[in-house]
RNA sequence: GGAGAGGUGGCCGAGUUGGUUGAAGGCGCUCGCCUGCUAAGCGAGUAAGGGGGUUAAGCCUCCUUCGAGGGUUCGAAUCCCUCCUUCUCCGCCA
């Protein structure tokens, strides 16, 4: 959420910032929605004031006429001013109730447009509409020469009898997977390597948090109300499937003021995600790269707004030394305005090499949201004097398991259709080589 | 799911015959005094959000907030209702 304020004062700045992201928003209605808010908003308090102390006389008054008649002088006269006062107070009471029926739905509303308003770009992210305008920032190791043709991780998968897509998708449907032996030992390999990389070595805390959450969660970090067609929800409750360890992870704080010199504060979790996919029918259908339940192990930042930029580096390089271990090509870009997501302020993609697919693709995305979501979810800190300020949060996947699983199968194949296992992974999976 | 007891400021904790209690007291923190240094002691200050005014920083003023939302009342932390949540006991359960 911006900061009304800002749109008050800067407008026209506000609005050439979101058409930087091609996002063309209305700020007209939410500004005059803002006028009207301040205008009834004082005629209400001064009702208020005068109501308060009216009420005030009242107490004062009958607290008078108790002494007079304790004293046994007569309290007629002050029984004729309380009535009065209460008289007039009441009349205020009912002229506030009017005032305030009018004002609520000006506040819904407002606060409703607001919600739907995108994070404004930073000045250093590219200028552009869509994917082709990202900038590459740099690129890491080179992509290997097969001599032979290789095969989709798909192929391999199902060649060695390490991953199911059939019966997984008679349990539960397209776009889920089943790992079998080595393929199951794999990827929870991948998770506790991951997760022993970020807790052991970066210096993040190890938390395992809920992965079904409420409505006030998804609002906060931007799921909802705008996305609610990409999250799977429980009917009957209100309650709503993560499409990513952010929303619970960031959530830990919600309504926290940190207190002085508390911050930056880091949080490392495992967790499944789920996304809907709408929208996305027919693309990716093969494979693991684009599935309704995935694993993801995730890094959340929650840090001072002068050190958040250098903390957006240091995250990204912290789920780039992953792939490093790994010995996997990749490459780093920077999302240019209109590739942007609704909540990030900036957003650096990291791209493994994928030979089946001859191309980079995406397998963490490594995001600065400065105090967007902090607004949205109230999380603030102490600065050494004044008074709370909003956090900037962060986060980025460190990284995606599932495409980590593929990126793995297809780089490391071997022409007899085995696989070999990376070299760090290899005293947690307690196997050189994944082969029939 | 059933029964009972709670949810108050950064923390702990008073406050239920409704009325200078936005909130005693304590801890913590800040500033000052005292002190050879530290500790102890003494004094003062110390919630958040929002409106309006004014300013160079600052300040003044009003409103709201005692889990959330309704209700009663001239007036509610205090009374009533609903919901959420924590604890104890019972039931159920991986």
């Amino acid at each position: 959420m911006l900061d009304i304020k800002l749109i008050r004062e800067e407008p026209e700045k506000v609005k050439e910032a979101l058409q930087k992201r091609g996002a063309d928003v209305g700020l007209e209605e939410i500004l005059s929605l803002d006028q009207a808010r301040r205008e009834l908003l004082s005629a209400i308090e001064a009702k208020r004031a005068e109501r308060n102390s009216a009420s005030e006389g009242v107490g004062k008054l009958m607290r008078e006429a108790g002494q007079a008649k304790k004293e046994g002088r007569s309290s007629a006269e002050l029984e004729v001013e309380v009535g009065k006062l209460k008289e007039r107070s009441s009349g205020l009471g009912k002229e506030i109730a009017e005032l305030d029926n009018q004002l609520r739905p000006i506040e819904d509303s407002l606060r409703e447009l607001l919600l739907l308003v995108p994070n404004i770009p930073h000045e250093t992210v590219p200028v552009g509409l869509d994917a082709s305008k990202n900038e590459i920032i740099r690129r890491v190791g080179d992509p290997r020469e097969f001599g032979f043709e290789p095969k989709a991780h798909w192929d391999i998968g199902e060649d060695l009898n390490i991953i199911d897509f059939k019966r997984a998708a008679k349990i539960a449907g397209a776009r889920f997977a089943l790992y079998l032996g080595a393929g199951a030992q794999l990827e929870r390999a991948l998770i506790n390597f991951m997760l022993d990389i970020q807790s052991r070595e970066h210096g993040y805390t190890e938390v395992f948090p809920p992965v079904l959450v409420n409505k006030e969660s998804m609002t906060a970090t931007g799921q909802l109300p705008k996305f609610a067609e990409d999250l799977f929800k429980c009917a009957d409750d209100d309650l709503w499937l993560i499409p990513t360890a952010e929303v619970p992870v960031t959530n830990i704080h919600r309504e926290d003021v940190f207190p002085v010199g508390k911050l930056p504060v880091k949080y490392t979790a495992y967790t499944p995600c789920f996304r809907r996919e709408a929208g996305a029918h027919g693309r990716e259908t093969r494979g693991l790269i684009r599935q309704h339940q995935f694993n993801k192990v995730e890094l959340v930042k929650f840090v001072e707004p002068e050190t958040s930029y250098a903390e957006l580096e240091s995250l990204t390089a912290d789920a780039e030394s992953i792939l490093q271990k790994l010995e996997l090509p990749y490459r780093v870009i920077s999302l240019c305005g209109g590739d942007l997501g609704f909540s990030a302020a900036k957003t650096y993609d990291i791209e493994v090499w994928l030979p089946s697919y001859n191309e980079y693709k995406e397998i963490s995305s490594c995001s600065n949201f400065e105090d967007f979501q902090a607004r949205r979810a109230n999380i603030r800190y102490r600065p050494m004097e004044g008074k709370p300020l909003f956090v900037h949060t962060l986060n980025g996947s460190g990284l995606a398991i599932g495409r980590t699983v593929a990126a793995i199968l297809e780089n490391y194949q071997q022409e007899d259709g085995s696989v070999v296992v990376p070299k760090v992974l290899k005293t947690y999976l307690q196997m050189d080589t994944i082969s029939v």
